[in-house]
DNA sequence: TTCCTTGCCGAAACCGGTTTCGGAACTGCA
DNA sequence: TGCAGTTCCGAAACCGGTTTCGGCAAGGAA
């Protein structure tokens, strides 16, 4: 039955403060307040005496007063680009409470803002940090290249990557191994007799683009095929383009028996084309895709693809970025997860199936 | 080029204080501070000079600094409930742009915080505001009896509601009017001559259903047809959940030829559950939802729906809980908008439809 | 006993703002 | 000219914390 009137009305409970505290337990609040943070220089039966009292009568420090000393607000930053329809939507409730989640076991808070372009999100970001509204940053969906990166190294405020990038000095990050996710699903295909494995590749500039390709690439090498350039199509993220771009792949070249696309949204387009060329999706043609959006189960056959833990992943960025914020060496700040392959129906035999041909798998 | 670094290393520019304005300007810090706050006391000249300087200076003020005297660290409280899969993920990026764009108009910024529990809402909501790091909230998802809202009536935290509730004394709220979306079908259905329509309402408990639920009636009401026990099924607010639900209501009234669904998730099922009885979804039996998720395109045929401006929606929350925060009266900040509908192939002719048997059509 | 550490806490400055209060200078009116 | 009433700014307290500095008292060594 606290009373945050503005106004100052009855006002039952005030919040107590340290000024209390010292009161009540006949200190100044210099003393209490260094004993709260573990000075040396205050004698242990004194530290306990206070935080006993601290607890007792309930007081919590007024994380304002404390950043205009400390210059840290314990808040998380998140800034949002919401522009372009991106994969983004079906996750960032999950991601967020992961965030939330990793911040509130520190006793942390999260803010969280959002921009329209790449200029937008750089200066909001330093607004953010100039007004210690946050103390450090996630960056997510990051770019080889990223301009985040560049620009809060510059300005020295911490922060921590979803995703890798070009050059990780000085960069604490976090990702899901999609590389290893995309040659597994080459293998899984190749498995089930696909050897004309086609690729969607995601949007360039951004690093899970560049990783999903290698990983394609590491998956042909080691099923022993030969890469080929007819074999890649246009970057696509979206329904529309997917379908363009297999729709191309196809009618290039007529061989190929499965598509492997870096992103869920590209494959729903990859299943339009597939049609379009009179080929049946599940049966003698394969999709396979990663993100594990949930039209992937809605549509038919459901789509193969690749679950991510969004949740875990924000909540381990945000302990990444405290202790990154504490101080923490960049080197030991980085992780690695993996995503879980969800095998499903749009998987099917391919043309040297087992099955049918006794070739092409080493049974 | 500024230098946030806590280690306080070489540090290019330190950010500018009110002390160096005053100091610049040659006057004392408190007056530099009445007269960007606009006090009377200040003459105008002054002022202006005051003004010029700090924008000139690059002068912003600290919000943690004002926030321990003024009680107000001008942002906005967010908590989301993620626990049961509800359709909220598809428009929640949306709404945070909206949100984040209405503060930022104002230089407010947003606090997110995530819950699993109408307990543990209530709980993070009290800390934030406790701590200062919420000055008021948005609750999204209105119950008619929402323990949110006497919680914070009681603790006198200032809020505004997304959706409405049955108690609005002491309340700001912001809605999309539903209730007129479900009559808008209804009308629309019984033009295309359909005269058995179904309706599966939301969940239990929540505005939204009751409003839907009354706005179904009153479509009946308007067509002069009569409400019927038997065209209401149990809630439904998944796809398996309306999968059952429309079963239900088609294996006890085969002459339903149309079913509204107050969730466009619940309709999903209800396309299920449609087939399954042998019924064509778009031909002979109708099917109209309400929320516009994008699902809603993909399947086949598309289904017939409402779209909201989740934007707009929060922008409009942002701006009214500042006003309400700055000391506005409640009853001045209450809104309605509209959903839009999407007349998409999921609606079809009816038995009653006027090409067919003259009827049920002013025409 | 004297001197020097060491341990431990208080006093006070400080962070960056807001707000109260008092008084000097200027005005209007007699 | 005298006096009351305004106008406008400075001085200082204040918000709730953190951090520096200094000094007292106890303990150990000479």
């Amino acid at each position: 039955m606290r009373n945050y009137d503005a106004t100052g009305q009855p006002g039952r409970k005030k919040r107590i403060t340290i000024n209390d505290l010292a009161l009540h337990l006949n200190l100044t609040k210099g003393t209490v307040s260094k004993a709260l943070n573990d000075y040396a220089d205050i004698a242990e039966p004194t530290r306990l005496r206070v935080r006993k009292a601290a607890k007792a009568m309930g007081y919590r420090p007024l994380g304002q007063a404390q950043a205009i000393r400390t210059g840290r607000s314990r808040s998380i930053g998140l800034v949002l680009q919401i522009n372009a329809h991106d994969g983004y939507r079906p996750f960032l409730s999950e991601f967020l409470a992961g965030v939330s989640e990793g911040a509130s076991r520190e006793d942390w808070t999260m803010t969280v803002a959002t921009a329209t372009s790449d200029d937008d999100t750089l200066r909001r970001m330093e607004k953010l940090a100039e007004e210690r509204k946050a103390d450090g940053f996630i960056l997510p969906r990051s770019k080889m290249n990223d301009p985040r990166v560049r620009h809060l190294k510059v300005l020295k405020i911490p922060f921590v990557i979803f995703g890798r990038t070009l050059n990780p000095d000085g960069c604490a990050w976090y990702d899901i191994q999609s590389e290893s996710a995309m040659c597994e699903a080459v293998q899984a295909l190749v498995d089930r007799g696909h050897q004309r494995i086609a690729f969607v590749p995601g949007n360039p500039g951004y690093t899970y683009t560049s990783l999903r390709l290698e990983g394609y690439r590491l998956g042909l090498k080691k099923a022993g095929l030969q890469e080929d350039s007819r074999l890649i199509g246009t970057h696509a993220v979206s329904r529309a383009e997917g379908a363009a771009t297999v729709s191309r792949l196809l009618e290039r070249d007529p061989t190929i028996s499965a598509v492997l696309c870096s992103v869920d949204e590209a494959a729903l387009g990859a299943y339009d084309a597939v049609r379009a060329a009179g080929r049946i999706v599940g049966k003698e043609f394969s999709v396979v895709a990663y993100d594990g959006i949930p039209e992937g189960t809605l549509i038919d056959p459901p789509l193969a693809t690749f679950r991510v833990d969004n949740r875990r992943a924000g909540r381990r960025l945000a302990e990444l970025l405290i202790r990154r914020i504490r101080g923490g060496a960049v080197e030991d700040l980085r992780e690695l997860d993996r995503a879980t392959f969800l095998e499903r129906a749009s998987m099917g035999p391919g043309p040297y199936a087992s099955d049918q041909f006794e070739q092409g798998r080493k049974t």
